[in-house]
DNA sequence: CGCGCGGCTCAGCGTCCCCTCAGGTTCGGG
DNA sequence: CCCGAACCTGAGGGGACGCTGAGCCGCGCG
């Protein structure tokens, strides 16, 4: 579970940021408001706390931002002043739910997972590299017509090389994001993992989507090969 | 768009009920827990507004009940007292919200339509994927022609699944929403009930919609098997 | 009281995956 | 052409993961 923290107030974020760590999410952090939109649109959290008062761009701002663009990612309002108006229309501009500052972070967190059972119903876009489709949401991979079955390790590599598809990827960034970081395994079992891939995306169709770049790292083309 | 409003408090009730009937809803009152537990189950409503503190039975309990029912009418809850406790509870237990009073007209109107813009997403009438279909209100599922009986879980687990169905659902999340999470039980319930319904709804039919996805959950294909 | 049923736990088993290792191959530089 | 570095690949061990049959418990009912 991803969730992005906007909030302009540093000691309250990495504070919020601690406790939800602790609770097992993965946290970002931005300050100020046009930072949290930048990063919310990208960055496919599961949750967007965002506080009202913020520099450069309100929080008022961005959900109407996000919610203009049909981004319909949970919204969770973070208010100093109770004056109603401004809760009001940031529910009425979009948001799921509001907390007033300052809230205990028991009701944050049910709040939290309130939001999270609801869920932004809405699929992750499937990643394309030519006739090669990976649905994160429903965990399939596709060339063409034909459906292909990859492992756990196999899928995460792939969903990574694509997400950065066109681009040479390092073996020392492959380690770092596909493979747990704690306990780095050899760094062999990239060129093991990149075999795998090559026999199961590209051999059987006569296809050269994953390119070694001898030196620097893995390329999956972007039109797929 | 009907509302009921369970509130025991008998001059705050008809105030939120002129309020809201000049806004254009019908609103219906209940004065404790027990019969806003009765109507709520017969009345079809878009919303409950629920008082937690009520006679004769909670507000918290009678979301238990609710939830428990597989009703998910979405509620407001109103708190009189602000033991942060209780509000979690009340989410947990799967309220969708809650006001504490006092509150604003102007912000129990804002919460309410969030709400109905949410409730109005999700909650089709009957779940389908392929030739398999799921009754939530009249509690049935049939495979093509055949009628299927399941046991509160195994109907539980395949209704979640089918409002997720093409896509992988983690068995924590399954262990989260379909069991209660007061008492978590083994994983391996999971998968004990999975092989239940295989053996009910694939099998017999020689079809294959409970797919296992190693390491991630499980999936119910979109098109039954 | 005995029985059946539903919910759950447990332990055993088979399978699949992940990773390592060692030997082979390719590439580029000198 | 030679050499070393980088990369590829087949084989295999060990462990994680999921499936299943057996069994226990609580409950409702005849």
């Amino acid at each position: 579970m991803r969730l992005l923290v906007v909030e302009d107030e540093v000691r309250l974020a990495r504070a919020v940021q601690r406790g939800l760590q602790a609770e097992g999410f993965t946290v970002d952090l931005a300050h100020d408001g046009r930072a949290g939109l930048e990063l919310a649109r990208k960055g496919r959290y599961d949750v967007v706390l965002l506080d009202i008062m913020l520099p450069e761009l309100s929080g008022y701002r961005v959900v109407q931002a996000l919610r203009a663009e049909r981004n319909w990612v949970p919204i969770l309002l973070l208010s100093a002043k109770d004056g109603e108006y401004d809760q009001a229309d940031g529910l009425d501009a979009g948001a799921d739910d509001y907390l007033t500052k300052p809230f205990s972070f028991v009701v944050l967190l049910a709040r939290l997972r309130a939001l999270l059972r609801r869920g932004a119903r809405e699929r992750p876009a499937v990643l394309i590299a030519g006739d090669l489709r990976l649905d994160p949401a429903a965990r399939t991979v596709t060339r063409g017509e034909t459906a292909i079955a990859l492992t756990t390790r196999e899928f995460a590599l792939l969903e990574y090389l694509l997400r950065r598809r066109g681009e040479v990827v390092g073996k020392a960034e492959l380690l770092e994001h596909v493979w747990d970081a704690l306990t780095p395994p050899e760094p062999n079992v990239v060129e093991v993992y990149l075999g795998y891939l090559r026999r199961k995306i590209d051999a059987p169709f006569d296809r050269r989507a994953l390119t070694t770049v001898r030196g620097a790292g893995y390329r999956l083309e972007a039109d797929g090969g």
